[in-house]
DNA sequence: AATGCAAATGCAAATCTTTTGCAAATGGAG
DNA sequence: CTCCATTTGCAAAAGATTTGCATTTGCATT
């Protein structure tokens, strides 16, 4: 996947901060805060700034690019979208490595939001727990 | 339900503070963040301090007598937990307003996450949308 | 009712994360 | 090569949440 191509389908600049954030995201296979992707960028990019990376996570989020993940644990994490469409996610609470999931809950439910006059807009399903290599007990 | 009785049952001192608290989680059916809830409290506890409300929400979360939720613009939001046990929410995107929602999809992958290798220890499901009251477009 | 002490609170400062205004830099179209 | 909208760096601001510590308070026990 090449990261210029990716920000001209979205008619985004080409910068040399977009290129290394992508970057740093292909490079990952776990899900990153901004902060994460920023004490890894600054490795690539000594001069890059805190808020040219909000801001383009911002963006690149808006167009699709990624996806985002807000764990009960609290916090904010990024990837990248790999697969076009809709999906959810499973995360290894370990590696932080994420897996996609093809399957949906929605649509077993749906008829039952419509009796109770309930207009579903957006969900969020995403599985925690511990990936094979990481297997572990824990709560 | 009684929230000295709550606070006891789970061997917490009953303090003036929590019980405001409760009473205002009990009084809403909507779900509130910590800010909400500290300007509700403070009408009826007028010395009451933020810290206090963070530091008891974080107790009765952990002693099960909250849900945490945070939704993906953010924040994080609590309500009473109302019935025991496992389940998840349906919340109107302009009321607030949080319904219980009985269906759990854990059980329909159980087997393909054992599959897979991944042994689950949370997951989340969240429906956000229009409840019949508030019913309107959006995305 | 008085006592004692762990638990809880108020307060102020410290952290952390994320956002914003603005001048300077720069990507890319023409 | 020029030009301009977009993007960036910087520094400051804004929030949200946490922490240390002295003081107060709930409540179990005399
Ligand atoms: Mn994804
Ligand atoms: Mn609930
Ligand atoms: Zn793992
Ligand atoms: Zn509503």
């Amino acid at each position: 996947m090449d990261a210029e191509k990716l920000l001209k389908a979205q008619q985004l600049k080409v910068t040399p901060q977009r290129k290394a954030i992508l970057t740093v995201l292909q490079n990952s296979d776990a899900v990153l805060s901004a902060q994460d992707i920023f004490a890894e960028v600054i490795k690539i990019l000594p001069g890059i700034n805190f808020s040219t990376v909000y801001r383009n996570l911002d963006v690149l989020l808006a167009k699709g690019i990624l996806c985002r993940i807000t764990p009960d644990s609290g916090g904010v994490l990024y990837e990248l979208r790999m697969k076009e469409g809709h999906h959810h996610h499973v995360i290894c609470k370990r590696c932080g490595t994420s897996m996609p999931l093809e399957y949906c809950p929605m649509e077993d439910i749906e008829t039952k939001l419509a009796e109770r006059g309930f207009t579903p807009t957006e969900h969020r399903f995403e599985i925690y727990g511990y990936c094979q290599k990481c297997s572990e007990g824990g709560e």
